[in-house]
DNA sequence: CGTGTAAGGAATTCTGACACG
DNA sequence: CGTGTAAGGAATTCTGACACG
């Protein structure tokens, strides 16, 4: 169920070539609860390849004026849609949706 | 059309950790030319998931008592397969077959 | 608020080599 | 042949802080 995309493997100077961010602007996003990279052994931090994407999207916001706060909080609604998605599913609800299409 | 699979962003550090193998491990078969990681700017190594993948089947080979020289072996009638398969597919000729079992 | 930077330490990675077998 | 290890250096990453605004 857990995707290349979701294995966090990648470390912090990787993730500033991928997103041409400084390690600053990285570390402060997680400060600010925006990503949650993983942690080696050694405490060294780890990203997916969906953190990269989400810190692509943020840089473009930034870019935009949106402050991290606001960028928090459309997150936020994600997450909840997310959540709300995963639970019609468990119901089953949206099958019956397919079903009903057809 | 290159994924996430094949995306060299992975360091000798982590790759230790997905594959169990030691460094020396995984740069001896590089020398023996089972791996071709990337290099970053710096110089060091960078893995991609497949290369992980790759490794986890060189060491179940090795254990199995496989020499490297046999494993390269193997390697290379691999790619020679798969360069097949392209130049089938790029002569149309396996659509032809899918459309003959239609 | 968001980001740069210098600071000092700890951990990573690299290469070439010696060792054993 | 395949792998461990000690060696020395270079580059990475981490945290807490000062700076500017």
């Amino acid at each position: 169920m857990i995707s290349y995309k979701d294995n966090k493997v990648i470390s912090i100077g990787t993730v500033c070539e991928l997103t041409g961010l400084s390690e600053r602007k990285i570390r402060y996003y997680e400060e600010r609860k925006l990503v949650y990279p993983a942690r080696s052994k050694k405490g060294t931090r780890k990203y997916s390849f969906n953190d990269v994407e989400l810190l692509m999207k943020i840089a473009n916001k930034r870019e935009e004026g949106v402050q991290t706060y606001e960028i928090r909080q459309e997150l936020k609604k994600k997450h909840i849609q997310e959540k709300g998605i995963r639970n019609e599913l468990r119901k089953g609800q949206l099958n019956a949706h397919f079903h009903m299409k057809k």
